[in-house]
RNA sequence: GCCCUGGUAGUGUAGUUCGGUUUAUCACCUGGCCCUGUCGAGGCCAUAACCCGGGUUCGAAUCCCGGUCAGGGCGCCA
């Protein structure tokens, strides 16, 4: 057995038990004939006094090296006691040592205050992670994630996963593709969004469907957007109003800043629900951040955004004057116009409000859904206003064929995690929550991807590189 | 695709505005020595750097041009 005990856990209950702890060597403070080593791991630091008579070679240990330690817990001297530890009234005094693994010279300190260059951060993330504040952001985002789960699983969703290797379809982002070896020059899209799938786990009866679904969208990065991947909580219901997808997400984020931030303070309750043209009149933006104090990273100033207009206004007249093939969707296309507005889709369509919802927080839009379209017919007037041909068209017709054996009304929303939880821990960056984020060009600085690929690899699925244009 | 900012030892920095007393600052790391109550241990010593290419100049880390890498923004992100 490598340890019984983690470095953080030791106590007083604990003194003259015989312990085996294993670590990383976190300080040395050699005298010579003794040694203090703070070992540590991700639970915490533990103090082992190390004495040249039992150990012969102290002089050889070295920060992060991984040491096996066995020995006696103590307590500390009296006045000699450290507060800033968890484990600061008891120390381990060696009886023997094992370096389980020597570290060579590091390319940069771990856990001193010293701002390291992200590029080196990152080219050495998993060295990066060591640092308990690192530690710290994926410890926070795996409990937000397990209380997001918790809670909706309790409220009787089924998390379902839904293909990685899918089809890529007209409009949106750009995709990643992925070519098929079996079916030489076709190719899988990435998934943008699980959007397809869980409308058609709706037509299937899952009445209730979340997932932790990871998004995959070829589009350039910013200080607060994940080039590459990022993650959505992504939820879907039926027979449900917007209220009642509002409502349940409102609740979810209010009892989990409770739980888990309870040092935040929520602006106001419920969330403040700002019409879009509102929030352009007012705060000039459809993100606004309505903190009473902007510069407070403890206030969360959450609101929704409604009443979006159903198509983006391409040109003034287009927007108020008519169809055109330049309306462009404002959500997505399946996003459901207000009862009352169907009927201006004919002559003006531009005016008309849909079902979309947004949540911000903080300024940021953390979040964004609608009730769907439901109705086969509705969904392919929709389909003609934004101008598909009939090919594109047929790039849906899954969907309006699932559609006509019985789609129950339906409509959900999709919740950034990556940016959720930058928010939450305060970070500038998307990249301070993500384990092994992309750079800005979205390439993995660890694994240094992309990456070229063997021929032989490219044979297999009949592709020839137009080198001369790479 | 476009715009802006930056690049000094292994790390973090000073110096760059306004070219020359700089042998390029300091701390940590690394290597060597001393030390039995430290806790970011302490003391002494040592090693180690101006992103690349071109230009201006008697002289360039410093000014100019090009490149490259990194970051921020615009476009883009149904």
């Amino acid at each position: 057995m490598l340890r019984t005990h983690t470095c953080g856990e030791l106590n007083k209950a604990l003194v003259d038990k015989e312990v085996t702890l294993s670590g990383w060597v976190d300080t040395v403070r050699n005298y010579g004939k003794l040694a203090f080593v703070d070992l540590r791991d991700r639970y915490g630091i533990t103090q082992v006094i190390l004495s040249a008579k039992d150990i012969p070679d102290i002089d050889k240990l070295r920060n992060e090296d991984i040491l096996k330690i066995t020995g006696k817990v103590k307590s500390r001297l009296e006045g000699k006691e450290n507060k800033d530890i968890s484990t600061g009234d008891i120390e381990v005094k060696a009886s023997s040592l094992k370096i389980l693994s020597k570290s060579k010279d590091l390319p940069f300190e771990i856990n001193k205050d010293i701002e390291v260059g992200e590029e080196l951060r990152l080219k050495y993330r998993y060295l990066d992670l060591r640092n308990p504040g690192m530690a710290r952001n994926m410890k926070m985002r795996h409990d937000t994630i397990l209380f997001l789960r918790n809670f909706l699983h309790k409220e009787k969703f089924l998390e379902i996963t839904t293909p990685m290797l899918t089809k890529s379809t007209p409009e949106g982002a750009r995709d990643y593709v992925v070519p098929s070896r079996l079916h030489k020059g076709k190719f899988y899209a990435l998934p943008q969004s699980p959007q397809q799938y869980k409308q058609l786990l709706m037509c299937a009866g899952i009445d209730k469907y979340v997932q932790m679904a990871p998004c995959f969208r070829d589009e350039d990065a910013r200080a607060h957007r994940a080039p590459g991947e990022f993650y959505q909580m992504d939820l879907e219901m039926s027979f449900v109003e917007q209220d009642d997808i509002l409502e349940l997400v409102e609740g979810l984020m209010i009892k989990m800043v409770e739980e888990l931030y309870p040092e935040k303070k929520i602006t106001k309750i419920p969330f403040p629900r700002i019409k879009h043209a509102d929030a352009i009149k007012e705060y000039k933006t459809d993100s606004p951040d309505i903190r009473e104090d902007k510069k407070d990273d403890n206030e969360l100033g959450f609101c929704w955004i409604v009443d979006f207009p159903l198509f983006e206004k391409q040109t003034e007249e287009d927007f108020f004057h008519g169809a055109g093939k330049d309306l462009a969707p404002s959500h997505h296309m399946f996003t459901a116009p207000k009862e009352e507005d169907i009927k201006l889709l004919d002559k003006t369509p531009g005016k008309a409000k849909s079902y979309q919802h947004d949540m911000v927080l903080n300024g940021f839009e953390i979040g964004g859904g609608s009730i769907r379209i439901h109705d086969h017919k509705l969904q392919d007037k929709i389909f003609d206003l934004i101008g598909f041909t009939k090919k594109q068209k047929k790039e849906f017709s899954h969907l309006l064929e699932a559609f006509s054996y019985g789609v129950p009304p339906h409509g959900g929303i999709a919740l950034g995690l990556d940016r959720l939880m930058m928010i939450l821990l305060g970070k500038d960056t998307i990249r301070e929550v993500i384990a092994f984020p992309k750079n800005k060009d979205a390439r993995d600085p660890v694994m240094d991807a992309p990456a070229d690929i063997e021929d032989y690899q490219l044979k297999e699925l009949g592709i020839n590189l137009d080198k001369k244009n790479l």
